[in-house]
DNA sequence: TTAAGTGCAAAATCTTTGCAAATGT
DNA sequence: ACATTTGCAAAGATTTTGCACTTAA
């Protein structure tokens, strides 16, 4: 299945790019101010987290963020998961915490993924 | 807001403590065959959830899974989250990790609940 | 030209809520 | 007795899907 360029992934990704944080399908929308569809955002959005693109975390809330994140090490074109996210459960930013961490895995267990959420304060709220 | 002991709390924990592992909202309907409603075992994993008598992990499918957790410490009667939970891609089974971690916060940060779901394959199925 | 992407509407999934009836203390 | 809990049904919220139309290559 080849991949074309068009507008939509291009406005989705460059609000990703220059956002710097993890967007929600909802975020990206008001960003967008419902010049695209609902379903556009979403299959958009699977497709970069697909092709490795992005970064998908799930909230406690069951919501997904994602994020383009420059700082990443991408093994295989891929973008690797070994970092935390932060969420303010204040003004709700999303982002990248820049520490890679270890993974502890008993013996015998293949990672396949990994999906990290700290909730809290950032600086700018606490 | 006094708590009562009622069968549906009972039961519910009773088939927390003996699976082991952390279980959706679906899993543990199937374990009561339909003996209780969809929204009181909702409100029954919430109620302790609140309690601290629980974890919660909501997985990268964005579903809840709550925990009884024998191992964990509970400073002020709750739950800690200082550990991962491991999420088998192929049976299905989430359980928690027992290595406590230690999770890096930039200066000005405030943590105030932690997230962390690794998914792969357990020593069962890999 | 033609396969990939989009828009629209509808469906699917998981979770919460309102309210009357039942239950624990 | 009376506040908490339950069952039922309905609503909410987020995400996915089917299908016809559009668009990039």
């Amino acid at each position: 299945m080849k991949r074309r360029r068009t507008q939509s992934q291009a406005k989705i990704l460059n609000i990703l790019k220059s956002s710097g944080s993890a967007l929600s399908h909802e975020m990206l929308q008001s960003e967008l101010e419902a010049e695209m569809d609902r379903a556009t955002i979403y299959r958009v959005l699977n497709r970069f987290y697909d092709d490795g693109l992005v970064h998908k975390v799930v909230g406690d809330d069951g919501i997904q963020y994602f994020a383009y994140c420059a700082g990443c090490d991408k093994p295989n074109n891929k973008h690797n998961h070994n970092h935390f996210h932060f969420k303010c459960l204040k003004c709700g930013n999303v982002e990248c915490l820049q520490d890679k961490i270890q993974i502890p895995l008993p013996k015998g267990y293949v990672l396949k993924d990994f999906n990290g959420l700290i909730s809290g304060y950032c600086n700018r709220c606490s």
